[in-house]
DNA sequence: TTATATGCAAACAATTTGCATCCTG
DNA sequence: CAGGATGCAAATTGTTTGCATATAA
């Protein structure tokens, strides 16, 4: 749980310049949580700074990237979601039905990771799992539907 | 290993059009194996059929996934990947450095799935893991240069 | 003061669509 | 023959870039 100002002074201190547009996004990040796209980031952050445009925002998102900040995901859909990159132990299920996006852990990876370092000498420094599947409500809706 | 007259076969049975540009196509993924994008199918093909349209293409890729034969893939970069649809066994390992996909197998799967549906209940019905890492050759080159 | 970030508009890349024509079943 | 598939060009969508101006350090 990185505070928004904790993550200012780490960012400053690396030398990074912040701009009131930046600290916005960024905080439009921390406080919503998971999953936003670059459109969902910049409706919101409208609402405080009107002018702020859409390249800013894909460009500061490159930023927080690149500073290990954010973590850029490929849900469903064609585009990119952004999330506060946490440890990589959380991972994602979507719901082909209604899209929705639920959150589980996966501790599997240690056994992997060293299974992949020894046979094919590859080193893994980050995993992304992506289950599909139907959630309950949606379930609940195609029985019904088709009975 | 469903051969080209057996997937001819069996969508004809559910009652699927066949076309010489969906033989053609289906025939690419069939024997060049893995990961090509629409537009590498789309070259491929006009050696053969040099009018084939990207569109056609396109149109083609997703009746075959919606069919379940293919699988839609995004590995890196931009772009969708194509492949034929085999068991959900086997996963992607994407290199960093050099853009080299490697796949795996992973066991793992029947356990979260189960957990998953205990506590969420939610059904799995497709599983997509991508590692990101370095290879061997990468590793080897990154060191050379830092050293 | 100087390098860097921003806003705007235009450029791009990947994919999709409209429509007239062609072809499979 | 009729409905669905194709080719072509134009449209859309998501993201990136060039450039003049504004701003953080």
């Amino acid at each position: 749980m990185m505070a928004e100002a904790h993550l200012e002074q780490t960012l400053r201190g690396a030398g990074e310049r912040i701009t009131p547009q930046r600290r916005l996004i960024a905080g439009i990040l921390l406080d919503q949580g998971g999953h936003l796209s670059a459109d969902d980031i910049h409706q919101l952050a409208r609402r405080e700074h009107p002018r702020l445009s859409l390249a800013t925002v894909y460009r500061t998102l490159r930023w927080l990237k690149e500073c290990g900040v954010v973590r850029e995901l490929r849900l469903n859909g064609n585009k990119y979601r952004y999330e506060i990159a946490r440890e990589e132990t959380h991972q994602h299920m979507i719901c082909l039905g209604c899209g929705k996006v639920i959150e589980f852990t996966c501790n599997h990876y240690p056994d992997i990771q060293q299974r992949l370092d020894r046979e094919h000498n590859f080193c893994v420094t980050g995993v992304r799992v992506k289950l599909l599947g139907y959630c309950a409500e949606c379930q609940a809706r195609i029985n019904k539907s088709t009975s």
